[in-house]
DNA sequence: AAAGAAATTTGGTCCTACCAAAATTGGGCC
DNA sequence: GGCCCAATTTTGGTAGGACCAAATTTCTTT
């Protein structure tokens, strides 16, 4: 079509096409730079730059002094973009806020959809789930681990990978605000009681009390990572008033 | 921290703190890349790999001759990576169904939200997005834009930028399918219909029924979408079958 | 002051070179 | 033969210079 296209954006697309067909296979290496350069016949300059296309595109995962993975994009490629995009908007107090919203929105609709359409099989992995959280309650990280997994049950009973990516994401995003959560056993009994609660409604097939126990359920999460969010600018804070005192001294 | 750091990465951080702080302010021009090698004391391939960088996680807008623009990054730009980064998962039948089971599930869990908690205003809204619907049923392509719209208020009642950016994100997604089907006033009075059943169903606070009507609703839709995807299978496989009677000749 | 031509700057590409980190090779040892 | 460690080669990251065509700016002309 266009004839003034960019070098590198050619040599990516051969490159994805070959990555699309199999031809390069997923998992393996890319070729070095230097066959590449060889056999596109450009300049290195031009290799690199459709590399780093690539790999920003999730086609391939580039470590810094390695050869590049080819990988044969899923939608869980598609999220790990996302990833990187939104990380500066969960800085932001209300650009988490926003965002934990539509997870409370996406698993209230969850559990109300398994509560009406749950088969046996969902049901004996939500069990063995909540079982799994219960041996942890009195280790915190296990017990985050099992409490994914938990959740992570509501997400792959929709039999579409989509769904899964979209844990995994929320996943990621939440981390680092879980890691500067104290240890609290107390909060560990309460997430497991909750999700007891919510196992017995969809038992029941009561959609409405799964869908308002999950609401209360994340919305007490909610205030943990809120919680996180304040002790951090209190730090911010008191180093803010540090480097005030500083200046006075200075001048 | 990490002593290890590739340069490009190092420039494009301080870019990213600089562009989100306000001093590269959103919309101007960053500065010429030999004056950012000037300011970096680095060379010109750094900062084009910082560049690189920045233009991917949605920080700057890149023109191919021209200077790269300042972007400081909301939830939109975040999804506007996906969409490259998901568009080839759009020409895989089995993904494209999965991306739209996940829309089906948000708009009915989003009119059963609306059923049950909607305000007057929304209500305004949807009535009046629902008349310029009406207004163009004759016309395809500016029903498509009010049917659009009228979606786009159940994304908006939310009161949350995100949503809007999903919906935003679908529509991109979906709008090379919608550009194959052919025009059928047929279809759009029944998009109507249903538009005007769910309506109805929201102002009678009728959360059961908004749901159902659009689950049928989006199904329907799907089918319009099915549809144009097997058209071009049937043309490929023509298309095959007409390179194979070449090959024969030229045997 | 507006329009057009000339000069300058800038982005895209190529090349060569260097260094330190990986990958490979080659022994030497068990 | 198989395994581990050192020597060697290859490779990725970075630097810096060069060239061209497209953009931009400056200058001239009307």
């Amino acid at each position: 079509m266009e004839k003034v296209e960019r070098a590198a954006i050619k040599v990516a697309q051969t490159l994805e096409s070959e990555i699309l067909s199999g031809a390069l296979s997923d998992g393996s290496n890319l070729p070095t730079e230097r066959q590449l350069l060889d056999r596109f016949c450009t300049s290195r300059t031009v290799i690199r730059e459709a590399i780093a296309l690539l790999d920003s595109r999730g086609y391939l995962i580039t470590k810094p002094r390695h050869r590049p993975i080819v990988r044969r994009p899923g939608f869980d490629s598609a999220f790990s973009v996302v990833r990187n995009a939104a990380s500066q908007l969960l800085t932001d107090a209300q650009g988490l806020r926003n965002l934990f919203e539509t997870r409370i929105f996406m698993e209230k609709a969850l559990v109300r959809h398994l509560a009406l359409h749950a088969r046996r099989d969902d049901i004996v992995q939500l069990k063995a789930a909540l079982e799994a959280n219960k041996q942890c309650i009195d280790n915190s990280e296990a017990f985050y681990q099992t409490d994914i997994a938990f959740h992570r049950v509501l997400y792959r009973a929709m039999n579409n990978p989509i769904y899964v990516s979209i844990h995994e994401t929320y996943i990621l995003w939440l981390k680092q605000r879980w890691q500067q959560m104290p240890d609290c056993q107390q909060r560990n009994q309460r997430n497991y009681d909750e999700h007891t609660l919510i196992y017995q409604a969809i038992l029941e097939r009561d959609a409405e009390q799964a869908e308002k126990i999950m609401g209360q359920h994340l919305e007490n999460s909610w205030q943990d990572v809120k919680m996180t969010f304040e002790l951090i600018r209190q730090e911010t804070k008191i180093s803010e008033a540090a480097t005030g005192e500083a200046s006075l001294l200075i001048d």
